[in-house]
DNA sequence: CATGAATGAGACTTCATTCAT
DNA sequence: CATGAATGAAGTCTCATTCAT
C-alpha cells in the first residue's frame, strides 16, 4: 500500500476517528467514511484493501503515536519517583486531550477487528513501564511484586481515572493528577 | 396448553454467553443463537421480542446476580480492612470464575446496545462500595479523597488483574489476591 | 368442517372483521385474531384449516348474507320503478349500516385470498337486478342498452355513493338517497 | 464515476407494475421484484429507501401522470357536454389502455401503505372535473347536486364500466362508449 | 487514480401453521 | 376438543466490496 497522497490517507484515520466517537465501532459504515472523508468509496481501497486493514493501521499508529507521545519528554535521569510521576501525568494528560483516538483504541480492544500484530502492538506499549519498574526495584523503591501485576494495576486506574475525568467532563485539575497519583505511587512504594 | 417453558429462557441465556466469548457480542446472530440453543428462531422471539431486548435483559440480569453474589457472603460487621479484603477477593474470584458473564457485560458496555436502564445499573452498582469508603473515612483509615476516584482507581484495577489472571490462563493463587489486595490497600489508606 | 359450538364461528368472524376494519387485510394475523376473539390459536384451526379457508368462508356468508338483506323486503308486484328505488335504498342503508362488512368485502376482493367459488358468487349477486332491469325494459320503461353496462353503472355509482356517506360521516339523510336514486333513475330511463 | 442510471428508476417502476398485476401488491417482493427489473436486490435500495417508499412514489407519479393524460387533450372552450363527453372517453381510455397502472392504483388505494401525501393526491384529482361541473351548473346544464355527490356517481360509474370492459376482454368500442356516456349525461343533465 | 452505483450474501424479524399437553 | 408455545420459511433491508466509467 503506497499511498500517493498521504494526506488523503491522514483524512481517512480522521473521518474514521470522528465517526466511531459518533458511532461506535460497529456502527461505522464505509458510505459514511467516504462521505465524512469527502472521498469517493472506492478511493478508501486504494488507500486500504478492506475495512479491517483500515482499522488495524490506525489502531497501529495511535499505538505507536501515544507511546511516543507519553515517553517523549521524559527526563530518564530524574529520580525515580519524579519520573514515575511525569509519566502518569503524562499518560493521563494524553488520554484525556485525545479522547477521540483513545475511545477508538479502546473500541477496537473489544471487537474482533484486531489481527495478531495489533494485538501484540497493544501488549508490547508497556515496556517502558516495564523497565521503569525494574529500576524502581533496583532501588529498592517499589514492591517485589511481578511486573505483571504491578503494570495490570497502574494502567487499569489510570485508565479508568481517565474515563472518570471524561465522563464528569470538567478539566483534568492538577490537583486531581496530583491525587490520582498518590494513590499509584502509594500502592506500589516498598 | 403447553406452559412458557422457564428452562428456555435460560437456555437462551446461556447459548448467548457462548457465542458471545466465541465471536464477540457484534458476531452474535441471531440464527447461530438459535442452532446453539436447539430452537427455532421463532422460538427466541417468544422469549425476548427482539435482539437488543435480549441483550439487555441478560445485561440486567447479570449485574444483578453479580452485585448479589459480590456481596452476599460479606460481614459488613467485621472491621473495615476485613471488609475491603473479602470484597476485593470476592470481587477478583468472581470475575475470574464467570468469566463468560464478564466478556459479555464489557462487550456491552463497549456497545451502543445498551438501553439507558441497563446504563443506570451499570453505574449504581458501586453503591455498597462507596458507603464501605464513607466508612472507612469516619474510621480515619481511608486517605481523604472523593469517593469517585478512589472507585475508578479501585475498580480499574481489580478488572485489569482480574483481565491479566484469565489471560496468564493460571488459577488465581492466594498469594496473588493477596499481593494485589496490598496494593490497593496501601493506595487507600491513610 | 362441522363446528361443535357454532358461537365459536361467529366469535372469529365478528373478530376477522374487527382486526379487518383496523388494520386492513393485509395487517390481519392469526395470532391477533385468537387473541380478540379469546380463543386459543389452535381452536380456529379447529373451524377453519387455513387463513384462506377463513376468509373465503366469511367473505361468502356476507355475501349471502347481504343479498338476502337487501332483497328481503322488496315487494316484486309493485310499479318497476317502486322496485328499483326500494333496491337502491335499501342497498345503500345496507352498505352503510354494515360498514365493517363491506370493508371487508371490499378488501377481500381487492386481494388474492378468494378462491373461485367467492369470486363466483361476487358476481352472481347481480342475478335480481339483472331480472329486474330485464322487467324493465319489457315495459318499455329502461333504455336498449346491455344490462352488463346498466349494472356496472348502477353498482359503481351505488358504492362510490356509499363510500362518500361513510366518509363525510354523516348519517344517510333520505333527502341525499332520493338525489343519489334520481341520478340512477335518470341515467337508464329510456 | 458512474452517474446514477435515470432509466434504472423506470426499470423498477415497469417490473413493480408487471408483478403487483401478476400476484396483487401483498404477492410483491422484492427478491422478485429485483430479479425482474434484473437488478441486485440492494440496486433497488439504492433509488428508493424502502418498499413503502417505492410504492408511495409510483402511485404519486403515476396519479399525475393519469390527470395529465386525461386533461391533456381537453379543449376548455368547447360547450359543456362535449367537453365532458371529451373527459369521459378520455378517462375510459386511458382506464382500459393503461390497465396495469389502474390495477396499482387500486391497490394501493386498498392497502394500507400510502402516505399522508398520497392519499391527499388521491382526492385531489377530481379538482378539474369538480370546476367543469360548476360550469355545467352555471349554464343551467347540470341538477342542483353537490359536487361531492355527482363525482361520487360519475367516477363510481366509470371505474366500474372501465373494469366490465377490461374484464370481458374486448376492445372498448365507440358504441360502448357512447352508451356508456349517455347514461351519465342522461343523470346529471338538468 | 478517482468515483460511487451496483451487487448479493446475510442479518433481523414476522407469522401461518403444527403439535405436545 | 382446546390451548398457545414452538417452528422455520420467507420477507425486508444493510453494507463491505467491486468495477465500469
Amino acid at each position: 500500500m503506497k499511498p500517493k497522497d498521504p494526506e488523503k490517507e491522514q483524512v481517512i484515520y480522521s473521518a474514521t476517528l470522528q465517526l466511531v466517537r459518533q458511532n461506535g465501532l460497529t456502527g461505522l459504515t464505509m458510505a459514511e467514511l467516504s462521505k465524512v472523508a469527502k472521498l469517493g468509496m472506492g478511493t478508501i481501497y486504494v488507500y486500504f484493501k478492506s475495512k479491517e486493514e483500515l482499522i488495524n493501521s490506525l489502531f497501529k499508529r495511535l499505538k505507536r503515536l501515544n507511546t511516543s507521545r507519553i515517553y517523549a519528554s521524559l527526563d530518564e535521569k530524574a529520580p525515580f519517583a519524579i519520573c514515575l510521576q511525569q509519566l502518569y501525568e503524562n499518560y493521563l494528560r494524553n488520554r484525556v486531550r485525545f479522547y477521540e483516538e483513545h475511545f477508538f483504541i479502546e473500541q477496537c480492544v473489544h471487537s474482533h477487528f484486531l489481527d495478531q500484530e495489533a494485538v501484540q502492538l497493544d501488549l508490547s506499549a508497556f515496556q517502558n513501564l516495564h523497565e521503569l519498574l525494574n529500576r524502581g526495584k533496583t532501588e529498592l523503591l517499589v514492591k517485589n511484586i511481578q511486573n505483571e501485576l504491578l503494570i495490570a494495576h497502574l494502567m487499569g486506574s489510570a485508565n479508568e481515572i481517565a474515563n472518570l475525568a471524561l465522563k464528569s467532563g470538567q478539566e483534568l485539575s492538577q490537583t486531581w493528577i496530583d491525587q490520582a497519583f498518590v494513590l499509584c505511587w502509594d500502592s506500589i512504594r516498598r
